[in-house]
RNA sequence: GGUCACGUGGCCGAGUGGCUAGGCAACGGUCUGCAAAACCGUGUACAGCGGUUCGAAUCCGCUCGUGACCUCCA
């Protein structure tokens, strides 16, 4: 038994949290559609979803995580309007389909691992589950909550929501959607314009589409996370993510399917992390605001004054909480960077205190308070602010002003490295000078002369080369018997 | 237009009836040949106006402002 809380979008509340089997745990959670790189809003829910994983199995639960990634079915909504944006990609680059899936899917791959984000159990592909998924309209279309025109098949909204009820998760009205829902073109075959799709016909220029028993052509938008949820988790299953701006149409119509093909809803807890935004606005593709990840981590954009460590932006997102939208600057990101870096320091300090009388820190009463946060629904800024608690500590034992029991000591060691490290995730930064640097080695040489003229009292030596070394972009710190030095960033 | 959020000190960001996080910046100090860095210390803020209450940033009402969803989106 834990005291883990959670917040439930479908009912609105704070839940205690507890599995459907323990100590098995199942959480699905809403990969990337990958026709292009990852951006900041793609790191949100794949780090909030790494924390919960990370905690979950610090708590002894066996979880099976898993994030699909999307690589067919997303319809496009510009000029050319149904077209497959894959495909749209795949033409404009005169490459495959398949090669722009494998080439995103990659990257994606190594941006998760730049952020420290573990892998999910499983990592299923849509394009590798088209059978089930037709299986999966197959049985939506037995249970009459679909049906087929044209050699297309949508599901029916309205008989759903007579037995059913469709709004749930979103508290939209289903007599509202009728006059909001935005008349698209070539939806003249649905029967009403919320129905959606389960399978479509595809069109001559089509590149992605598969044979089916109702025409050639290709998944819906919202079939493979109920397909592949499913088949992986079991239904019901317990835990379901996603960003918030997926909760509709795309979560309602998963639950639509879900509970139209089995009875029941599939799943338990429904969580949403909230969106990034950039000058107070949603960060997005469709908005093309958006920073890439990858010109995040080497600070090539237009809106970037540095590059930031993926570090720096993993804390950056922690620093707020999943539920609340969180805006971009470079000024938050570099306050982030520093404090960030005190407190890496800290824990790298840390091990090496020297054990004495017994402090005022109560090592015990903050590992408490460490995990009430961390059980509050995931509160990540409290945690972090209780780690800054003990980084006060740390450094005042440091400077000899304060001191820890040898036995407080060797179990703040090991809850920092559980807390800041196993759990929220965060990697010490690697050195970055290797030993056998040629330039390394050249500046290491003239810090030494500098240091010989300062043992002589040749302060103007000493500043000058001091000068040179800062016009060539190193700072030197002085320390007391020596010194450190580091490439400005 | 409908639905739903939100508005906290210079900036970011928790809290959600009394105990008034935290980070960055700023200021003061320690250290230092000087400087930088580092470290320590210092901050009663909760959009406005009413109401409920012994007591409200926290509950209720109104006003103003911002955003999200309603279309692919993390």
């Amino acid at each position: 038994m834990t005291n883990l809380i959670l917040y439930n979008t479908l009912t609105r509340k704070k839940e205690q949290f507890k599995p459907l089997n323990p100590p098995f745990v199942g959480l699905y959670v809403c990969g990337p559609t990958v026709y292009g790189d990852a951006h900041l809003g793609h790191a949100r829910p794949a780090i909030t979803f790494d924390l919960l994983f990370r905690y979950l199995q610090y708590l002894n639960y066996k979880v099976r995580y898993v994030r699909n990634i999307t690589d067919v079915g997303h319809l496009e909504n510009d000029a050319d309007s149904g077209e497959d944006k894959i495909v749209k990609k795949a033409k404009l680059e005169q490459l495959e389909p398949m090669e722009i899936v494998q080439r995103y899917t990659d990257r994606y791959h190594h941006h998760m691992e730049q952020l420290n984000v573990l892998k999910p159990s499983i990592e299923p592909r849509a394009s590798g589950h088209i059978i089930e998924q037709q299986q999966f309209v197959q049985r939506i279309l037995d249970r009459g909550y679909a049906y087929e025109i044209n050699g297309s098949v949508y599901f029916d909204v309205e008989k759903y929501h007579k037995q059913y009820h469709y709004g749930r998760l979103s508290g939209r009205v289903l007599e509202d959607l009728h006059t909001q829902t935005r008349a698209l073109e070539g939806q003249e075959e649905k029967r009403n314009p919320y129905d959606f799709a389960l399978w479509k016909k595809a069109d001559a220029n089509h590149l992605m589409h598969w044979p089916s028993p109702w025409s050639e052509g290709f998944p819906g938008w919202h079939l493979e996370c109920s397909t592949m949820s499913t088949k992986y988790l079991g239904t019901p299953f317990d835990i379901h993510g996603g960003g918030m701006d997926l909760l509709f149409p795309h979560h309602e119509c998963e639950i639509a399917q879900s509970t139209a093909a089995d009875g029941h809803e599939a799943v338990k807890l429904w969580m949403h992390n909230n969106m990034i935004t950039i000058n107070g606005q949603k960060m997005g593709k469709s908005l093309g605001n958006f920073i890439t990840l990858d010109e995040l981590f080497t600070g090539n954009h237009r809106l970037l004054q540095q590059a930031y460590n993926p570090m720096t932006v993993r804390f950056f997102i922690l620093q707020a909480h999943y539920r609340s939208t969180v805006d971009f600057s470079n000024e938050a990101l570099q306050s982030a960077e520093k404090g960030l870096a005190r407190l890496m320091k800290a824990w790298d300090i840390l091990p090496g205190l020297t054990p004495g009388e017994p402090g005022e820190f109560d090592v015990t009463s903050w590992k408490q308070r460490c995990f009430e946060a961390l059980d509050d629904d995931l509160n990540t800024p409290v945690m972090i602010a209780r780690l800054f608690e003990a980084v006060r500590a740390i450094n005042l034992a440091g400077e000899g002003k304060a001191s820890f029991s040898a036995s407080a000591l060797t179990e703040l060691v090991s809850l920092f490295d559980l807390f800041a490290g196993q759990l929220l995730g965060l990697q010490k930064p690697e050195k970055e000078r290797s030993q056998n640097d040629r330039t390394t080695e050249l500046i290491e040489m003239v810090l030494q002369l500098r240091l010989e003229a300062k043992r002589k009292n040749d302060y103007a030596t000493a500043d000058r080369l001091r000068d040179e070394l800062t016009r060539l972009g190193v700072t030197v710190k002085d320390k007391k018997d020596g010194y450190d030095w580091e490439w400005d960033s």
